[in-house]
RNA sequence: AGGCGCGUAGCUCAGUGGUAGAGCACUACCUUGACACGGUAGGGGUCGUUGGUUCAAUCCCAAUCGCGCCUACCA
């Protein structure tokens, strides 16, 4: 074994492990028909074939990464299911824009070569973030990975498209739709953003009001929109019943100014509002959704203006061929010319946007393919309801009820070219519909015709990932697989995607396989940058999450940030998203992958927003740091000890059972955060343990037991040590897996233990051995240290200046229990020889000192380094200090009120902290009355 | 408009009905034989505001101000 360098270097120790890890096959699932294990397993949310690993991401990584190696070292067998999502919209925007910069669109290709074209892309870039997850360390089953358009996922889509049809559950209907012009394809309702407090205008003008003979008469109507070029596609205008100012009109009609209709003038209720703009309300049913229904209330003709590519259509007379937003201004101009604008006003509103393409969604008459969600919704919600499925944080339970309780019909059918086909085909001869789950039907059934044509439109995206948790089984094909790892465990992913996927999945699989698809839900918040900004290209406030594990310099990671920009604009931005770089150099120093995970498993899973800092990222690369040279001390002094595993006996030094009790409250505070998806106070309990108390005080307490400890003393010691520390590995192993497995493997360990640290048992309470009497007393001890250290700083003695050092304490069992630990106390304050111990209340030696701590009277001989005047402050202050706690204290234990209602314990408590106060108030007092004498 | 959530140390955020916590930043001292990616000691908060419940409120309730997100709508 070779000799540890001073400094861990995550970059040399890394890649190895991870290909031994392969090479073991430890992340592998086991079907094999005799393993009756209990399983774990999480359904991993397949990352789109088009992306590269994003921040998102590797949070998900490390926390699923957590669960999942946890589990599996609990010895249960380990299901993490990898994939890939075909992403139908965002792939076929990508690949498209290539083939514009070589000036060519999809229709230049044609259907099959564009697909040959996206295949292609996808071979070649789809497994990317499938390695760099491997870069941070993830233990997925890879050999197992999926891509939802895999040859089996597509048999689970058309067999649950196909039963869905049967069930009466999908269908086709003529609805008005979200249409996005640019993708020129149809949106469900979640694609649909809302961008809001946009700054738009409400634009009046007048139709002419027709007399009853047809005529123009004298009078109008003026209506106020937003939209005025919809007015080509008006067929009605609608005004309040009960609005006084238009019951004259009623029953009459207006004039369009540009087209041969006349437009009639209709009451509605619903739609309007008296108090609105100027109460009449123009009615385009074909174009928004509103207008819609009432256009279906009132059977008015639907009459579609604009092109699917957002264009006006023939209908539109002079306008037809104009783009939307130039035929906007146009109606406008044309409207003023005749004398029928009534002016217009600033309006702040909200306006729909394509979540892919950006653009402004236009609500369309189409036909399309929708699943009927009311009786998928219903056991999807009672699934939560009953607990079955339970979602954490808890507070996403209202949101889920929320959303399923109000869902409309899934639009499930797209105009895109990359997805899974519709499996439909259509008898042009006879009309039949058939739908099948045969891929290439020849003949109708109806009229045995042989030409069938099947659907043009693929299905949502989001339709294959909803069936994830049993399509990646082989569903609809029964197999051990399937038996062995449905329903999942945990469903964990960012809460953005909630409704998207998680709500779909609960709904499918339950439809399918007849019980909810994972037992629990877990929900992550969104990675933002320090300044609390979402991460995106367009702010240049990106990272990389792989600059962070090999570093790079700044230049590197603004060019990435905000692609195009200047270097100096680049980085002027992405300084200001991340302040904490200004404490940096010239880039990021290599973390390694074990700080970034610990550092992402640091957050609280109940925040929304992760503001990612660097620097705290930084603060746990030091953490990896810390442990590796915690174990390079502890592997210079525990030799080749022999470990049983577990701690039987008690041990006799105080520091021995003092950290195997703090051991055994780490595990349980980890196990405990784990479980309960508080992975922030499971990674918090391991690094409070290995640094304030593993490394700050046990290693320095094991110093002088290995200088100058009995035979015995350090036997014993050396094998606390190696048990305490093999431990701790485990236990901080699932969230950095490297440092550990690296340590662990030159770690002494006990008989039988696997090859890897990756497959050696996680620890439990047993592990460690509480000790409540070691806590308190080793917790005398230290504030005892800390008050001599305090005196020590606090008048600049030197550090490598001994002082003689006094205990005083109440009572003779405290007496006892402190002889022995002396040494130890001369250790860590420098002390002149060992520390003299002795019951409080004789008189102060001249030139020492006070200190107390609690019950503890620490006399700090300073003869020659003492400074009255710092002494009479530091006395001072002390006092003031505890008065301030006595006084509020007191003040409390002579309210008559608390003494008779508070819990008896409660009065107890305060009462004796109260003693303890005014006793070391006392102690103070006279010291400060003895400062004269220290010259 | 409805729903959810937030407002705690300079910054980012935990937390609890019983005398306020972490990381980073800051100050002083220290290169001591695991680690300067380190050690020791320290400074810093009337827990948004106002009421109420309680023996006791940063925590529970109500109101209010400020902020964020989601859903719906906006002629």
């Amino acid at each position: 074994m070779q000799e540890l360098p001073k400094g861990y270097e995550p970059a040399d120790v890394e890649p190895r492990w991870y290909q031994f890890w392969l090479d073991q096959g430890v992340f592998r699932a086991s079907v094999a028909p005799d393993d009756q294990r209990e399983t774990y397993v999480i359904p991993m949310p397949p990352p789109n074939v088009t992306g590269s690993l994003h921040m998102g991401h590797a949070l998900m990584g490390a926390i699923e990464d957590v669960l999942v190696r946890r589990a599996r070292m609990q010895g249960k067998n380990t299901l993490w299911q990898p994939g890939i999502d075909h992403a139908g919209i965002a792939t076929q925007t990508v690949v498209e824009r290539q083939l514009k910069r070589e000036g060519l669109s999809r229709h230049d290709l044609g259907r099959e070569a564009f697909l040959a074209r996206v295949w292609q892309w996808k071979e070649q870039s789809g497994g990317r973030i499938g390695e760099q997850m491997r870069v941070l360390g993830c233990s997925a089953d890879w050999e197992r990975t999926k891509f939802t358009m895999d040859p089996d996922l597509c048999v689970s889509v058309r067999e649950a498209f196909v039963r869905l049809y049967e069930e009466g559950l999908v269908y086709r209907a003529t609805r008005l739709v979200n249409w996005d012009v640019d993708a020129q394809t149809v949106l469900s309702d979640l694609e649909v953003e809302s961008e809001e407090g946009v700054q738009g205008e409400l634009y009046e003008f007048a139709y002419q009001v027709l007399d009853a003979d047809n005529a123009v008469g004298l009078s109008e109507l003026v209506v106020a929109t937003t939209r005025p070029e919809t007015m080509l596609g008006d067929t009605a205008v609608a005004v309040h019943p009960d609005d006084p100012r238009y019951t004259h009109l009623h029953g009459k009609k207006l004039r369009h100014p540009f087209l041969a209709r006349e437009i009639p003038i209709i009451t509605d209720p619903i739609l309007v509002d008296m108090s609105f703009g100027t109460g009449a309300v123009k009615v385009t049913p074909a174009h928004d959704f509103n207008d819609f229904a009432t256009g279906k209330r009132h059977g008015l003709e639907e009459l579609n203006i604009l092109t699917l590519d957002g264009k006006m259509n023939e209908l539109t007379g002079e306008f037809a061929g104009l783009d939307r937003f130039v035929a906007r201004k146009a109606v406008k101009a044309r409207l003023a010319e005749l004398g029928f604008e009534r002016g217009s006003k600033p309006h702040m509103m909200t306006l729909p946007r394509s979540q892919r393409s950006g653009t402004i969604v236009e609500p369309m008459i189409s036909t399309q393919w929708f699943v009927k969600t009311q009786p998928l919704a219903e056991p999807a919600l009672e699934a939560v309801r009953s607990g079955k499925t339970q979602i954490l944080p808890e507070e996403w339970v209202k949101t889920y009820e929320h959303w399923l309780t109000n869902i409309q019909d899934w639009c499930i059918s797209r105009q895109l070219w990359w997805g899974h086909r519709v499996p439909a085909f259509y008898c042009d001869k006879c009309g039949h519909v058939l739908v099948t789950r045969d891929e290439h039907p020849t003949n109708c059934p109806a009229c045995a015709n042989g030409e069938l044509r099947q659907d043009e439109d693929v299905l949502d995206t989001w339709f294959s990932s909803g069936l994830w948790p049993f399509s990646t089984l082989g569903w609809p094909k029964d197999n051990v697989a399937l038996e062995r790892f449905y329903p999942a465990s945990d469903m964990e992913t960012g809460y953005d995607i909630l409704f998207f996927w998680v709500a779909r999945m609960m709904m499918m699989g339950i439809h399918f396989m007849g019980e909810p698809p994972f037992k629990r839900i877990l929900l992550h918040g969104m990675v933002v940058d320090e300044t609390g900004d979402k991460m995106s290209k367009v702010k240049g406030n990106t990272i990389d999450p792989l600059d962070l594990v090999y570093g790079a310099n700044f230049e590197q990671v603004v060019s990435k940030a905000l692609p195009g920009a200047s270097a100096g604009e680049a980085l002027n931005k992405f300084r200001k998203a991340y302040p904490s770089t200004a404490q940096m150099g010239a880039g990021f120093p290599a973390y390694g992958a074990d700080a970034i995970r610990m550092g992402l498993c640091s957050y609280s899973p109940q925040a929304k927003r992760i503001a990612l800092s660097p620097k705290r990222i930084e603060g746990y690369r030091n953490f990896c740091n810390k442990i590796y040279n915690a174990v390079r001390f502890a592997l210079g002094h525990v030799g080749d000890v022999e470990l049983s595993g577990q701690p039987t006996a008690a041990p006799r030094l105080l520091v021995n059972r003092w950290i195997l009790s703090r051991l055994a409250k780490a595990i349980e505070g980890c196990n405990r955060g784990v479980d309960e998806f508080r992975l922030d106070d499971a990674s918090g309990a391991l690094y409070h343990f290995f640094w304030d108390e593993l490394c700050d005080w046990y290693l320095e307490a094991t110093k002088p037991v290995f200088i100058s400890g009995s035979p015995a003393d350090q036997s014993e010691t050396r094998e606390a040590l190696a048990h305490v520390i093999e431990t701790a590995l485990r236990a901080l192993h699932p969230f950095m897996p490297f440092v550990t497995e690296e340590l662990w493997q030159r770690v002494p360990k006990p008989a039988g233990r696997p090859v890897t640290i990756a497959l050696a048992p996680f620890p439990t309470v047993a592990d460690g051995r509480l000790d409540a009497e070691a806590e308190a007393c080793f917790g005398t001890l230290t504030r005892a240290i800390g008050a001599a250290r305090s005196v020590r700083n606090e008048h600049d003695v030197h550090p490598g200046s001994q002082v003689p050092v006094v205990l005083r304490v109440r009572d003779n069992a405290e007496l006892d229990r402190l002889r022995s630990e002396l040494g130890l106390v001369q250790f860590l304050v420098k002390t002149e020889g060992e520390p003299t111990l002795e019951l409080t209340g004789g008189p102060r030696p001249p030139g020492f000192v006070v200190s107390v701590a609690g019950d503890v009277e620490v006399l700090v001989g300073l003869r020659g380094h003492v400074d009255p005047s710092k002494e009479t402050e530091r006395i001072e202050r002390g006092i003031k200090k505890l008065e301030k706690d006595a006084v509020g204290l007191a003040k409390r234990l002579q309210t008559p009120s608390f003494i008779a209602k508070a819990p008896p314990e409660v009065v107890a408590e305060a009462q004796a902290t109260l003693d303890s106060l005014q006793r070391q108030i006392a102690q103070l007092i006279e010291a400060r009355g003895l400062i004269e004498e220290l010259k």
